[in-house]
DNA sequence: TCTGAAACTGAAAACCGTTTTCAGTTTCGC
DNA sequence: GCGAAACTGAAAACGGTTTTCAGTTTCAGA
């Protein structure tokens, strides 16, 4: 689901929630955000726009709409708990180590690592999460590396 | 690399690092675990071996031990801040939703998708993360759920 | 052996992000 | 209007992690 306001609006309201000022202050911080952001960011940005906002209603905000699976939460293998706004399809986050810039790619085939991963583990695999993370093309030019479209994976 | 003290050994010495009693501790503790484990539940089960050891002590020796690739951090989409052994082979855990077992899996392409990735988004994937979760064979049996080896990304 | 330097330690304090509590406000259906 | 329920922010509580600090251990070299 995208952060289309009148998506939400009626995504909220069949759960008997509403979309406030506050709410919808916090969503289009997110919405507006280049890069994936933390609550307090978040909190920073969203007070611009509605300077009574507080803190424990970001964090509210945002459970609530990842819950309804408006944001996604993105990793790393050290930092934790930042957002971003989830594209319409499935999709995985790319996110640049340099300036935190995150793209959505959707064009993802991971079904033959998960049947890989049942054959081998003998689990039920319900779930995956899987992150990448490298350089965006703008940080690679910066650092005067020419674009070279080979990753490895750690 | 796999939890082997000699061989820690070797690589803190030429860092000029002691593999201590302590250390030893939060070593065998993380070695012996079956599931993932918190650095709390390390503390307590260290403890065991070396009574005077202290949370400091563990905080910063399984800093130590994943710097140096013996232990892999695990994340899941909730919750952070676990540890695993790490084996060897470049691998992926799988952990169970139920019970925390983790098992990991070596036999992954993941290739394909880095690249799918790379061309759709031009970044330089210099990482990836992926971690699965569901159920595993004894928790599934416990369930009565028959064992169907079938998996579903999210 | 000593000795000095550096690594290492645990307890306590500090820190910081997150959650809970609570009393008040807003919204909505009637 | 009116009452119920959703919602709010401030402050407090909470819990995990990091820092500080003074003391201990280890090791290489004299």
């Amino acid at each position: 689901m995208a952060l289309d306001a009148d998506q939400i609006t009626v995504t909220f309201a069949a759960r008997g929630l509403r979309l406030t000022r506050q709410r919808r202050a916090v969503l289009d911080a997110v919405a507006e955000a280049s890069a994936s952001v933390s609550p307090v960011q978040v909190f920073d940005a969203a007070r611009e726009h509605c300077p009574e906002l507080g803190l424990t209603t970001v964090y509210r905000t945002l459970e609530l709409l990842s819950e309804i699976g408006a944001l996604r939460r993105v990793h790393g293998p050290d930092h934790c708990e930042a957002f971003v706004p989830a594209s319409a399809a499935h999709g995985h986050t790319v996110v640049c180590s340099r300036c935190g810039q995150v793209v959505e790619f959707t064009d993802c085939d991971m079904q033959a690592v998960v049947d890989a991963a049942v054959r081998q583990t003998g689990y039920r695999i319900t779930e995956h999460f899987l992150q990448l993370s490298g350089e965006c093309p703008a940080c690679g030019e910066r650092a005067g590396r020419p674009q070279r479209p080979a990753g490895d994976g750690a």
